[in-house]
DNA sequence: ACTTGATCATAC
DNA sequence: GTATGATCAAGT
């Protein structure tokens, strides 16, 4: 926390040349890198691992692009979403759970170059009881659908605060899961993802805004 | 304006 | 190939 109050107000381009680190000019070819960027920058230790990035805190760290509002300018991922029969069973074990249960968001302020944009005050967020039954109750039928192989009905649009979506490295990124007959078919890899409305409601919250 | 579906890069 | 880090962009 010491470390995220220390860069927050400051550039990324400022913060970015006292570690000597080339900024990208715009993140088209570059999506994860403000991610990594912070991760290097606050010592988290297990970029790329199936791990919190502060494993001895429990923390996971997401950084976070807001408008100078505080509004989320996109929905935030969490982790993937297997299909092949593999996930979880029960929400105290899910995969979403742990990884939501303390989070740092780092929001990023601004649109326009990288180097430009504003390193925002960073927010420790772990779901109250209110949140956590939200969460759950979104994971509860997402993973219902998934267990009965119910493809069709693993879109977008399931979920208030959670939802499932497509994640992979393009549309044909397939990966295998059972369908409702308990036929092996390849579909496209999905992840979990954070609303934006729900991410909006943690910062605005965590700022006091209305 | 906002959401959903599609896509990009890198580590291991 | 699957995980990490996300943003892009078409459609409503």
């Amino acid at each position: 926390m010491i470390r995220a109050e220390r860069v927050a107000g400051r550039t990324i381009a400022q913060v970015a040349d006292r570690f000597g680190l080339p900024v990208p000019v715009e993140l088209r070819r570059h999506k994860g890198w403000i991610g990594q960027f912070l991760e290097y920058v606050l010592g988290a230790s297990a970029a790329s691992r199936a791990e919190p990035d502060f494993p001895h805190l429990g923390v996971e760290l997401k950084s976070i692009p807001v408008d100078e509002r505080a509004h989320p300018r996109e929905s935030t991922y969490v982790c993937v979403a297997p299909l092949n029969g593999s996930i979880e069973k029960n929400w105290e074990e899910s995969w979403v759970r742990r990884k939501l249960s303390r989070v740092l968001f780092i929001p990023i302020v601004g649109e326009g170059p990288v180097g430009d944009r504003r390193i925002g005050a960073p927010v420790l967020w772990a779901p109250d009881e209110i949140d956590r039954k939200r969460l759950r109750d979104d994971w509860e039928e997402i993973t219902e659908r998934i267990m009965v192989g119910d493809l069709t009905g693993l879109h977008g649009r399931v979920g208030e605060v959670l939802q499932l979506r497509p994640k992979g490295a393009s549309g044909s990124d397939a990966t295998w899961a059972l369908n409702e007959d308990a036929e092996w078919v390849e579909t496209m890899a999905r992840g979990f993802y954070l609303r934006r409305s729900f991410t909006a409601e943690l910062l605005h919250r965590a700022f006091g805004l209305a």
